[in-house]
DNA sequence: ATGTTAATGATAATCATTTTCAATAAGGAG
DNA sequence: CTCCTTATTGAAAATGATTATCATTAACAT
């Protein structure tokens, strides 16, 4: 297994809050790490498997539910009915989502414009002070159609 | 069951676009109209349940999804591995959610600061140009702990 | 090297949602 | 108003994602 800076981090995070480095989570470290796409559970288990087929699907999940505590990855609804787990980027790369809802793909955005960022600090003061409401993030998740999709129908 | 303005409506809109009314369909949109939470399919059938113990999950699901498809009401989901329903606003109500992580309170924000929607539209036309991306609509979803689950750990 | 215990994997369980299919009822035609 | 077609319904079973159980395994502190 080759491992990457990202990984290695990551590696260090859990052993740092006590958590054991094993195989499996290992291998799905490295594997998440590797990639940018929007991965389903079932994804990973099924790459994984072919490498490492004594990997199961229940280790998969607990795997995934640890590094989310850790904030080491994001998981998110599209409203397809399964969760989909991405890599947290830095800070500064904090980013948006454009879903297509008709094939499902997935625009990762964050070139925000202006002051896109700047705006949404104040929307977060202005919505914490009226609701006294401790807000941790937000995500914003844009729906249509892809450009293929959207010209399939013309 | 008494019908108000809204429910009227919405029967209008089945009817014109060749859906038959029937008793369920009639109770659920009723229902529905008389409410502004942000429901579970379940939540309503319990509550439909006591005056109609007749009318089915089953049913209550498929309503929910003819509703959905004309724009009646809207699904969303929060990471709770279900979805809640709630009544399409008019567009110039359009609005965004805060939800508590801890006890799933969901709080609408529609009090928009200054130019929050020509901000939005303004980003939409840049992701919509740069990315070729038709935008169909945008939920905006603010994570965190509300004044009582917050005040609760201290 | 070893003992403690966290982590794993196989299996079963759970839970939301969907499918199936026979029975019912909406609403147009006569 | 009655009949006919067919959309809609309800009960039950199926599906599919995720979680719990529990005996076995392996990490790692000592």
């Amino acid at each position: 297994m080759r491992k990457n800076k990202k990984s290695i981090e990551m590696e260090k995070c859990l052993k740092t809050q006590g958590f054991r480095m094993t195989l499996p989570r290992r291998v799905i470290l490295d594997f998440l790490s590797k990639t940018d796409e929007h991965l389903l559970a079932k994804d990973i288990y099924l790459k994984i498997n072919k490498n490492h087929p004594d990997i199961g699907l229940t280790t998969v999940y607990r795997t995934l539910d640890l590094l989310v505590k850790l904030s080491l990855i994001n998981k998110f609804e599209f409203g397809e009915g399964q969760s989909r787990y991405e890599l947290t980027w830095d800070l500064k790369e904090h980013h948006h989502h454009l879903f297509c809802l008709k094939c499902g793909k997935i625009i990762d955005y964050n070139d925000f414009i202006d002051d896109e960022v700047k705006f949404f600090t104040k929307i977060q003061k202005f919505l914490s002070k009226k609701y006294k409401f401790n807000i941790q993030n937000h995500e914003v998740h844009f729906y249509g159609k892809c450009n293929q999709c959207h010209e399939l129908l013309h």
